[in-house]
DNA sequence: AGCACGCCGACT
DNA sequence: GTCGGCGTGCTC
């Protein structure tokens, strides 16, 4: 018998494994591994989506094989999942703490995900008025358009026998088809015309004339569908299906480009990695400064690549996956490459997704998603800015994609390159221990672009002058002095940690999300208070929600309020503002970018969005408005991430012949974190973090693991943390770590409060079992309102 | 998850 | 007696 094993769509500890199915007569030959099934699950039999991982002709259920339930139906024509996909999944699994299918399903663009619906039928029971009521005309309801009390009331009358239930899976794929038109010569000249019919003979001369395949639209536009209609009649022509091949517009009129000069250490750094291509090789780490021309490099990897017959992925950041940057990649790759973000809808995503998987692709330019990519014969994965925490991702399955593209290297024995100006510590560290291989790039690729020189202003050097300002004095010098000259300037807002709030002056209370305990941030464009957590959203308060006094007022440094005051300070400047409320719409930052390229404006005021990738030959002047808000945040990076936002920015000044001035606001000028940002001193910046590592037992030294509990009541989420801590001290060596429990720095959103713990290890023999006993704590019954989640080294404490 | 089974108290 | 409340166990 022919018997299938297939992981099912239910991401549960206890169905977290493969089920056996016979595959019915009809299926046999079609049927392969890595393909989506709809399967009956359950007494009910409902049905639901499942990934074929095997087939074979004996199961080893508890079942009889002829007992097994059947394959309901197969949704694909081919595999929609690669064999070193599924072996990537299972790899996988040792070290992200996720359900098998919930891995597997984020390897698949979010369209191949069936949706699941129940539709109810009337039985005869039912009584006249009350099928009048429910169904009025319709023979069927689907249960997921009713609201939650008819839903309620169906799910009463079912239990009764009185309405009939059907279970639905719907797949959401829909390759979209345009009709073509085939001609067949030789019945088209047999073909009788009347030589009244004058369009009819029109259209067999066209088509003689042009006997290929042409779109049925285009035929429609001379010709009118009788006439069409005609000619299929008589067989001269079959109206074809053909798969619509959607390229995005982001391919046209992009000129293409040729490779550029490289100078001796670009050329030694792709020499190294090209050479490395299709062996057992360490991962490349290529440590390049800001304007060393990194992805010059990356394009001549990639030709490399290409050359030898293989192909490429490059990861980068989400938010540098700008026009600018993948246009670079088009220009010199054309059709070869697929776009992989989330600026795409679901539509052109699955499009991408389908020109890799059919092979047409041969370089994939992605975000973190991108490193599942269905691309085969891997040469090279690239990760630009490496160090970005944006890799990793923080909701299930909580994968880095550095941690993948390891893998997928190994797998493909590819070449994989880490590159950065400023890498995490955990790279660097395993570049100097020869774990990886180290490239560095330590010139300006543009001979004549000079290192910018940056200067250091103490805010509390002006004290007493206009406290409330975002800028001091020197910074409004130096940016009038740059509006003289016609010469850019790009100031940033460092945002993180910081937020418009509102409080009374009177009582100091501070109106706050009703669920979730942090304050609520001021939007001034849509004069509404919200909360960033849970999207709670109320009017601006006229008076205190607390002592209903007047006197509450407006706190903060948002880019608007920085906005207003520059354009007082310059009246005659033209600034553009960039933050999350002006680039909310869908290519809005594209917008705002070229505009500021074109010349269109002076001044570039963003947050963290502007300070990686912009390339603007007229930029000279780069200020920093508040270095040091994201200083004191409760995480142990946050040194590491200031300088590596302040190394950034600052690369943005001076990328052409032109010199580059930055000047870097701060509180707290004299902290080391900011003091090697000023000097550019990635290696000092880097030997000193090792040795705060190193006392206080963080990463690189040790490993992390963060587990965070959540539950609806404090004292609940208390208990169990303390359960926790209870089963890792007995399970875990005396060598490791534990911390906690603590809450999380924002301790309630969404009316649920969060404690965390952190282990930090180096050996641990016992951590697997350690966590699985962890785990199985939430499979308990009372547990059922308790949420826990393991991350593995997590990347973000907020 | 989502469902059925089954055991208990409150009711026609 | 029996309806429907929810605790328990299982899904090829």
């Amino acid at each position: 018998m022919a018997i299938a094993k297939i992981i099912v769509d239910v991401p549960l500890m206890q169905t977290d494994q493969p089920y056996s199915y016979k595959i019915p007569e009809e299926f046999e030959e079609m049927l392969e591994v890595g393909m989506r099934v709809h399967v009956p699950f359950g007494k009910a039999n409902r049905l639901i989506q499942g990934i074929v991982l095997g087939m074979e002709s004996q199961s080893d259920a508890d079942v009889a094989d002829e007992d097994l339930k059947e394959i309901a139906e197969v949704l694909d024509f081919s595999p929609v999942l690669t064999e070193e996909q599924l072996w990537l999944a299972e790899e996988l699994r040792k070290s992200v703490f996720s359900y098998k299918i919930t891995i597997l399903k984020a390897m698949l663009p979010g369209f191949l995900n069936s949706s699941y619906d129940k539709i109810l039928y009337p039985l005869e029971g039912l009584s006249q008025e009350d099928r009048e009521r429910l169904f009025g005309s319709q023979g069927s309801l689907a249960f997921s358009s009713l609201d939650l009390e008819k839903q309620a009331e169906m799910m009463r009358l079912t239990r009764k026998r009185l309405l009939k239930l059907e279970y639905q899976a719907v797949d959401q794929k829909k390759v979209r088809t345009q009709s073509w038109v085939e001609v067949h010569l030789e019945q088209l000249e047999k073909l009788e015309i009347s030589n009244r019919a004058k369009k009819k003979l029109e259209l067999r001369e066209y088509l003689l004339v042009h006997p290929e395949t042409v779109p049925l639209a285009d035929l429609l536009e001379h010709y009118s569908r009788e006439q069409v209609n005609f000619f299929v009649e008589h067989g001269a022509i079959t109206i074809v299906q053909k798969e619509v091949q959607r390229s995005a517009a982001y391919f046209e009129g992009i000129e293409s480009s040729q490779s550029l000069e490289l100078n001796p250490e670009q050329k030694e750094a792709c020499e190294a990695v090209v050479g490395a291509i299709g062996k057992k090789h360490p991962p490349f780490l290529l440590q390049g400064i800001t304007g060393s021309g990194k992805t010059e490099v990356y394009l001549q990897i990639i030709q490399g690549a290409l050359d030898l017959g293989k192909t490429a992925i490059v990861l980068v950041p989400e938010i540098s996956l700008t026009p600018q940057m993948t246009e670079r990649f088009i220009a010199r790759f054309g059709e070869k490459v697929a776009i992989l973000h989330s600026g795409l809808s679901n539509g052109e995503k699955y499009d991408e997704w389908r020109k890799v998987e059919r092979g047409e692709a041969q370089v994939v330019v992605g975000a973190r998603s991108a490193i599942f990519a269905p691309l085969k014969n891997i040469g090279v994965i690239i990760i630009d800015e490496e160090h970005e925490a944006s890799y990793k991702q923080d909701s299930n399955p909580r994968y880095h994609a550095r941690d993948v593209a390891l893998l997928r290297a190994h797998y493909n024995q590819a070449a994989l390159v880490l590159g950065s100006a400023t890498p995490s510590l955990e790279s660097r560290a395993r570049a100097g221990k020869g774990v990886y291989q180290h490239l560095r790039l330590t010139q300006r690729a543009n001979p004549l672009a000079s290192i910018p020189q940056v200067q250091l202003i103490d805010f509390r050097d002006y004290i007493g002058q206009n406290e409330t300002s975002n800028f001091t004095p020197p910074l409004i010098e130096a940016i009038q002095d740059r509006l003289d000259k016609k010469e850019q300037v790009v100031l940033m807002l460092n945002r993180r940690g910081y937020s418009s709030f509102v409080m009374c002056r009177e009582c100091g209370t501070v109106d706050t999300c009703p669920n979730c305990d942090i304050s609520l941030t001021l939007h001034m464009d849509t004069k509404t208070m919200n909360c960033h957590y849970c999207g709670f959203s109320k009017e601006i308060p006229h008076v205190c929600p607390n002592c209903q006094s007047r006197s509450i007022r407006y706190y903060g440094t948002g880019t608007q309020k920085a906005y207003d005051e520059l354009a007082e300070l310059f009246p005659e400047a033209r600034i553009l503002r960039m933050d999350v409320d002006t680039t909310r719409k869908k290519g809005s930052h594209q917008a705002l970018l070229e505009q500021f390229g074109n010349g269109e404006a002076d001044i570039l005021l963003g947050t963290q969005m502007i300070a990686k990738g912009l390339d603007f030959p007229n930029v000279t002047l780069v200020g920093v408005l508040n270095a040091d808000t994201a200083l004191n945040l409760p995480d142990f990076r946050s040194s590491e991430r200031t300088f590596q936002l302040l190394t950034q920015v600052a690369g943005r000044a001076g990328r052409a012949e032109k010199a580059g001035q930055v000047l870097i606001q701060s509180y707290n000028p004299q902290h080391y974190a900011i003091r090697f940002a000023k000097d550019q001193d990635y290696e000092g910046f880097y030997a000193y973090e090792m040795g705060i590592r190193r006392q206080l037992g963080y990463p690189p030294y040790y490993f992390t693991i963060g587990i965070t509990l959540s539950h609806k009541k404090e004292e609940e989420v208390l208990r169990r943390a303390y359960q926790v801590m209870g089963i890792l001290r007995s399970g875990l060596s005396d060598a490791s770590k534990i911390l906690g429990p603590t809450p999380k720095p924002i301790a309630r959103t969404h009316n649920l409060y969060h404690y965390q713990i952190l282990i930090k290890y180096r050996l641990e023999d016992e951590l697997g079992p350690t966590l699985n006993q962890v785990l199985a704590l939430t499979q308990e019954r009372e547990n059922s309102e308790l949420r826990l989640s393991i991350d593995h080294e997590p990347q973000q404490f907020l």
